[in-house]
DNA sequence: GATGAATGAGGCTTCATTCAT
DNA sequence: GATGAATGAAGCCTCATTCAT
């Protein structure tokens, strides 16, 4: 969707430009996100934005796309259940970690990411988007079946519900590592890694269990 | 926060204002949100805007607080919880159906309140708002103090981590009767509740007994 | 076509503006006027112009109306004729003088007018305007016929053709006299007045005799 | 007034700047031109054009001087009166059909020449086309002293004078075919042309005759 | 207090021209 | 000499806020 101006360009400068843009967006929003302050950090002339994309909606539209393939890329390897015998609460916790890596490691593109599905920029996103919630549906349907199948799960409840009450609970996860995130700024130190683990096997605990009595 | 102008005001005029604040701020988020068209679909002058809020901002922000009183004025009373001997899963129920009668009563309000919580108008809201999330915080704390007493509520879990297990799936449960509300319009008929019911029967079952298979 | 806005101002105030508008119409064409330019000179803020006119299109649009508007209350009356028994190149006579007088009085509208027919501007006029050539071409038809009939003129030549002979000449005579306008400045005097009355003699008699020897 | 890059280029390849820069002018006018788009389809780099020319106006003053001279050269040689004796009429009736056949040959260029001298681009061309007006009132000149010496045309009527006539009419000649071959596009078949030759001899009767009764 | 016109800062976008390859 | 990406000035338009009635 950009030009091929940009596509054309070495992938650092590209690089440079969206991390600049995403910065800007998850900083002041997409009405008041300047353009030329994107340009500036990003280090190129404003003209140049529009060399590169047809609008400001574009670059918005493609920084979202760029974040996701990013995470992709990098993280994306370890969200694949390799084996059907796993118990899927296993795997819950293996995810979770790796949230917890990409935080770290990508700060501005995780909380990005996060604002859009939160549904910050609706507006913009609605239309392109919906098929990446489509994706990601499938993706953890496959999950339970697999539960279902090796009997981490129980079987009693429709599929689309299960979605419901794990994409809940692993957004409040993620919505609470996030905000810590946004708070702390770079600094996570290991003590709070090792509380953050605890935390996180009490819900996938809960996740398991459930939080009834006795 | 609005001017004494606004205090003075018939009720009926203020409510009239509030909702065209909030239409189009659901609409348009703060930024595209045009005073003007506030103004007219309330039917008073532009200017008139101004000597009732400060700016466009307090507007914004008594939005906020005039929508969250309305509804715990309206329906408020049900969230308390009496019975201390009631099981607390009950009583997610019945607050359950409460939110539903709310979503069908006040389809706007209970949208616009919703995205405020969810983190769109972030900027805006981040320093007023923290107040709102510890009341709802202490409010979640006091049932679950309730079900550790009355045995309801396993006891072996943090409350924090209760809260964040509570409180995403039931943000859960509401983003997916506000999407059907938002795509549907006003027409949700009765036949609908009834699968909502079922539907939200089941994930408090998830929430008291997990999705752990055996 | 203006907005209300513009209609309730004082008449003094609106002729302030389009003055300004058709004078910045004149000198840079529509691209390059600027609409900055237009409100400075007029007195007032550039977005008061977005008050009154939705864009600069349609300030242009607005600015030929008021012209021809202006320029027929003013100078409208002459142009009827009266007398069925007149000769009608005693008539071009007399609306020649007209036209004289117009240049010296409303220079600037009387050229701007001429411009638009001439076909500057032509991107924004064609659709709007093709109304106004179709008034003026039934206007001489009317005096076609008068001359037909009263044997002024000669009746072996179509309408039509007629049509394209004297506005053809009547053109010319004007752009004559409006470079003339152009070039000089206000400062057109008596002695230029009766040099012009002669040339203007002498084309009526071409128009009426042809320039052909013997 | 191109630069040697130009001049040195393979004639066709002028040729197709100049056509492309022709009918970019033709289509948006001087200012709205679009130099990347001239380049596109001339089928060279925008970069190129600057090249060849100083700037976007000395690209637009040549394509002036270029279709003038292309005109001159492929139709310019009816345009001379050779015999002495021959009846400038006759000779306005050879000169017309040249421009029918210049209409139906070189449209975009001899519709650019029209706006020329119509005087869109105005203040692009006074200054440096002032001589062609020249030229041309000089050319009439000569016709006009070869038509009063032979008798072909009145004396008593000042030179100046019957150019402004001929011209007037000569050019609304011109304007009628030309709307016709704008709205037309290409295909001007030839019973339009018998009709065309008729409504020329009418026109130049009118010419020689005038409109006068009787 | 109500009105709605006036204001002007601010931002997106265009595009002629320059520049580096 | 050719290319096409980079530049940045310039201008239209929006709209929150102020002001005069």
């Amino acid at each position: 969707m950009p030009k091929d101006t940009f596509i054309n360009l070495p992938i650092e400068k590209q690089e440079k430009v969206m991390r600049s843009a995403i910065n800007e967006f998850i900083k002041n929003g997409f009405e008041k996100a300047n353009v030329g302050n994107i340009a500036n950090i990003a280090g190129i002339a404003k003209g140049s934005i529009y060399q590169y994309f047809e609008n400001k909606k574009e670059l918005f539209l493609y920084s979202v796309k760029w974040s996701i393939d990013l995470l992709l890329n990098k993280f994306g390897k370890n969200l694949v259940l390799h084996d059907k015998e796993m118990d899927i609460f296993d795997f819950f916790y293996h995810t979770s970690k790796n949230s917890m890596e990409q935080i770290r490691e990508e700060r501005e593109i995780t909380i990005f990411i996060q604002d859009v599905f939160l549904g910050k920029y609706d507006n913009l996103t609605n239309e392109s988007m919906s098929y990446i919630t489509n994706i990601s549906e499938e993706y953890l349907l496959n999950i339970i079946n697999v539960g279902k199948e090796n009997g981490s799960v129980r079987k009693d409840i429709d599929d689309h519900l299960l979605i419901l009450f794990i994409t809940g609970v692993s957004f409040k996860i993620k919505e609470y590592l996030m905000n810590k995130a946004r708070n702390q700024g770079e600094d996570i130190i290991d003590e709070d890694y090792e509380q953050y683990e605890k935390e996180i096997n009490a819900l996938i605990e809960l996740l398991k269990h459930g939080m009834g009595g006795k």
